[in-house]
DNA sequence: GATTAACATGATAAAGTATATCATTTCATT
DNA sequence: AATGAAATGATATACTTTATCATGTTAATC
């Protein structure tokens, strides 16, 4: 994702838009609060408002640069749309995030979609639980 | 679900208490979110508090009477944990949930966390869209 | 059935997440 | 460089949920 992407959205590029899409590509973590994007940047020394923050996530959703996900926890998460769809499971220890994809489970939900006269328009599929054999780091 | 499972869940029978949960176990709708149910309450003329809706259901969700889910639009809502373990379809435009479970899936996603040594604790699969053929009612 | 201690309620305050407002600033086009 | 449109950010506000605490209710004991 670069400045390129943000033109193409329709949106001017500013700084705090390109901030926010830097910190998105290039952080190890890809699963970011609006108020974890927000911390960072200004721990790097960066200026940045709150509300921009925010704006921004939801612009880049609509312009579908970002999804948007809602684990537990209260606040939502924002990942890069670079990468396929995919779902996740969620360390309930140490809130570590792996993203995997299942083609057996797209199929089957697209099946039971047909039996119920569903169109599905997007899905979450999300498990919670804890990696085997990790301890608790972050929590 | 009665007054019998309140008092195996530790917790007194008071008026509030007994009214939600046959609330809950009487109302076509299935989830309701606290406020939903704050609000049949008063219109049904009984006298309740806010406060106290958000504690019951917490507390009923510890013991188990009843399972909270966070669907899209901010607000959670509770069912009764009485069936068996189910997933949703959540129409977009009327907000119509349809329960549905796959063993399929359910079978795969074992397999996923075992292949990615994880334990499941829990799972939210929800499916969003609509459904064919149905008109915009509530939305 | 009355007493009483523990528990629960509900009005309100407070916390937490997210959006709306609007004067000021920045962008990008002329 | 000038200028109009768009964006920012401080702050206010909305909204969901939890915490506080004086008052009321429950249920166990006498």
């Amino acid at each position: 994702m670069e400045e390129r992407d943000i033109k193409r959205a329709g949106l001017k590029i500013t700084q705090p838009r390109v901030k926010i899409l830097d910190l998105l590509s290039n952080s190890q973590e890809h699963h970011l609060s609006a108020e974890d994007i927000y911390k960072l940047l200004l721990g790097n020394g960066e200026e940045i408002g709150l509300a921009t923050v925010y704006r921004v996530l939801t612009q880049f959703e609509a312009a579908g640069l970002v999804n948007r996900h809602h684990f537990e926890g209260g606040q939502a998460v924002f990942e890069l749309a670079t990468e396929e769809h995919h779902d996740h499971m969620v360390c309930m220890k140490t809130g570590r995030v792996v993203e995997f994809y299942d083609e057996i489970i797209e199929q089957r939900q697209q099946e039971l979609a047909r039996l119920h006269n569903f169109r599905i328009k997007d899905h979450s599929l999300i498990l919670y639980g804890e990696f085997i054999g990790e301890s608790d780091e972050n929590a």
